[in-house]
DNA sequence: ACCTGAACACCGTTCAAGT
DNA sequence: ACCTGAACACCGTTCAAGT
């Protein structure tokens, strides 16, 4: 799988690197781990990215392509709070099938590098609604902020009862739903007393 | 300052370890630079802590602690959504107080290492709302993820602006209340529909 | 109780050079 | 276009030994 000493592509740098994230985690994601697992030396890698950040980019970015595709054609809702919900829980499913997805993809949206799409697609949600541009804004990053937040926690939780010690309550998939609707609801209320 | 050469106390460990988060960040917050700061040998610092995850526990919870001074004896409001607010109006002060502070608290939380306090008080404000346990906790869990979430973005964007770079958009504190208030709005409107 | 000195097994990145 | 080899300036942690 490591196809030792060949030569490679971009494409296949990230390919190699998703397989990393996921089996050994973001901490042990290195340029030289990942460089012995291509079968090359660590400054090779730096022909295909400029620095570690990029190559990170780049594989988020990657990471959230595989999630939509993965929900196929399915059109999102009409109705904009379900659309919101919607994407909301693509992007969770995106980062949960890869190990730190969340801190991987938070990471990258820090850096201001990538990981756009959910961005635009929460924003056309909330405009559709009827929301102000700013106040669209400020309910954009409050529902990325809840979604990065429980799927990091989620995915430490996982890690921790993976690697054995205690099962503590294995917090349900409907708990992400519960938090989201807060603050989608908290949105609504928002756009009704404007309205009126 | 680095009092070359002497011997320390964990206290005095934690200390210049809050002085050296906030001159250089948290990525050069190192063992080796902490001791270099503190006139002593990277091993020293294993007397006073068993590895670096525990010392920034003790930083976090220190950090928290000082925000919790800063503030003085001004008691907490009656009404169960202005404690919320206050709570995370104190944790928000705190962290923006150091630099990096919000990265720092949410991975030593994320450690489930420390950093418990405002978690506490939210909860104590979230039931005194009238709310149930589970209903408290994911309200309580949203609102920390806003938090540490939006103070962050606020640090990486004071950190671009101050490296020069372009000043994008001041960012108003204001924006900080308004995206509070709507997972709090949504907060109440469950318990509305609880208790009616 | 608090620290030194030396070592182990790592990092990201640069750069001249090779094919 | 893609890679090697060697180097630079770092990491966290352990451990025997010193005062």
């Amino acid at each position: 799988m490591a196809a030792a000493g060949g030569r490679h592509r971009r494409a296949d740098v990230v390919d190699v690197a998703l397989r990393v994230l996921d089996a050994y985690g973001l901490a042990d994601l290195s340029m030289r781990r990942l460089a012995a697992e291509l079968g090359v030396q660590p400054s090779a890698l730096y022909h295909h990215f400029a620095n570690k950040q990029l190559l990170l980019a780049a594989v988020a970015d990657e990471l959230l392509a595989r999630g939509r595709a993965a929900r196929g054609d399915e059109p999102r809702p009409d109705d904009w709070a379900e659309r919101v919900a919607a994407v909301c829980a693509e992007l969770r499913d995106s980062m949960l099938a890869y190990r730190d997805g969340a801190e991987l993809v938070a990471t990258v949206r820090a850096y201001g590098l990538g990981a756009a799409v959910p961005e635009r697609e929460l924003d056309e949600a909330l405009r559709s609604a009827g929301l102000e541009p700013e106040t669209a804004a400020v309910a954009r990053r409050a529902l990325l902020h809840y979604v990065f937040g429980h799927v990091a926690d989620e995915q430490t939780h996982l890690q921790a009862s993976a690697a054995g010690a205690i099962e503590d309550a294995p917090r349900a998939s409907s708990d992400f739903e519960l938090g989201l609707s807060l603050v989608i609801d908290g949105t609504r209320s928002r756009l009704n007393s404007a309205q009126l």
